[in-house]
DNA sequence: AGAATTAGATACATGAATGTAGCTAATCTT
DNA sequence: AAGATTAGCTACATTCATGTATCTAATTCT
């Protein structure tokens, strides 16, 4: 005995991506707020000194992590489905929020410090190129080919989706189930371009 | 000289008070996680034993800061005009969620270690009350006399402006103008009951 | 006026995180 | 195999918040 627990020592890549796991489940359950050295390292099982080499502070580990998650799958409507392909835009988003990236994205735009952060490159990298554009790319899709009055895709109507199921994990913390998602749909996105009810 | 700024002792109601707006100002800027008593007196100008005379610890404080919070305005649909009134019910909701109460609220929401929070009483007599209450109170008026059809009032469509609201309040962290008030009532909370645009 | 409350001030031992430094040994490069 | 890198370990002084305890003096109550 003696040689409990020997392990392998990490390096480069190997290293820093168990750092950048570490700081996306850190802050996942402690928020940006609370991020420190010491708690990353101890997730990652790495001193602190390690971590100081290559960051300075906690949030620039956080940023490196996020910069260098796997993107998400993006929308791509397929057949001539248009509240099909809305569905799937909108369980795409869940899943993404649900990831460690999204759940971290979204502690960071949710801080009262993150203000700073906000205005860097994290918003247009990060966030504008995939919370906002889940439901906007299946839109865009069937306006171009004329399925509905292209006038009607304003800014308000392509946020509509994302808006309710954001709203649904923040009031419930659960996600969406395929029926809520398929509600949100006939109820509130398709009636916006002009498929609704009548009054 | 020598009795610079001797101020008459706070007791009772007035001290409370002022702790009670203390931590408010105090979790807007520092959010829940980084709460402390050391913080909070320090804002309320008391010593930190004061605090422990009648709290445990930090979030105690805040809760009980927000049981004590005014009641907000309720919307109270008036002449018969559907979206007009329903305009003033969104204006309400960026009003109470840029009140110090409304902040606090968004930041124990939003916080990683506010689940055990959630669960309490904070919800029902906090949230349900007021965040989830605005346009849907507006919206049962006039399905109540009929002036669209009741059973278009699904949960989701009662969710349809506080959701984009909150969207707008996220994305960019300032409050809607009226004219974005006014395009989400257009845009997507009246196509939804059934005065729509016609595809 | 005298007694009861209760805010304000000071002190202290404890624990956590910080940032820095220096050494040791594992892994990679040539 | 020898040298260069770099992770892992230990240590240290500093800072900040924690709870608790004790004393004082201002305010309120009778």
């Amino acid at each position: 005995m003696g040689d409990h627990g020997v392990r392998p020592r990490r390096r480069g890549e190997e290293l820093i991506k168990a750092i950048h796991d570490a700081v996306l489940e850190e802050v996942v359950e402690v928020g940006v707020g609370r991020l420190t050295m010491e708690g990353i390292g101890r997730r990652a099982a790495t001193p602190r000194t390690t971590l100081y080499r290559r960051w300075s502070d906690p949030v620039e580990v956080l940023l490196d992590a996020l910069y260098h998650q796997h993107p998400v799958e993006e929308p791509n409507p397929g057949a001539d489905d248009l509240r099909g392909d809305l569905i799937d835009a909108l369980r795409l988003m869940v899943e993404w929020a649900l990831s460690p990236a999204g759940r971290a994205v979204a502690a960071i735009l949710t801080d009262p410090k993150s203000a700073a952060l906000m205005s860097e490159t994290l918003f247009e990298r990060v966030f504008a190129n995939r919370g906002g554009t889940f439901t906007r790319t299946v839109l865009q899709h069937y306006a171009d080919r004329d399925r509905f009055p292209a006038e009607l895709l304003t800014p308000v109507v392509a946020d509509i989706g994302e808006a309710l199921v954001t709203k649904r994990l923040i009031d419930t913390g659960t996600p969406p189930t395929d029926e809520d998602l398929a509600a949100i749909v006939d109820q509130a996105i398709l009636p916006a371009i002009g498929f609704g009810p009548r009054a």
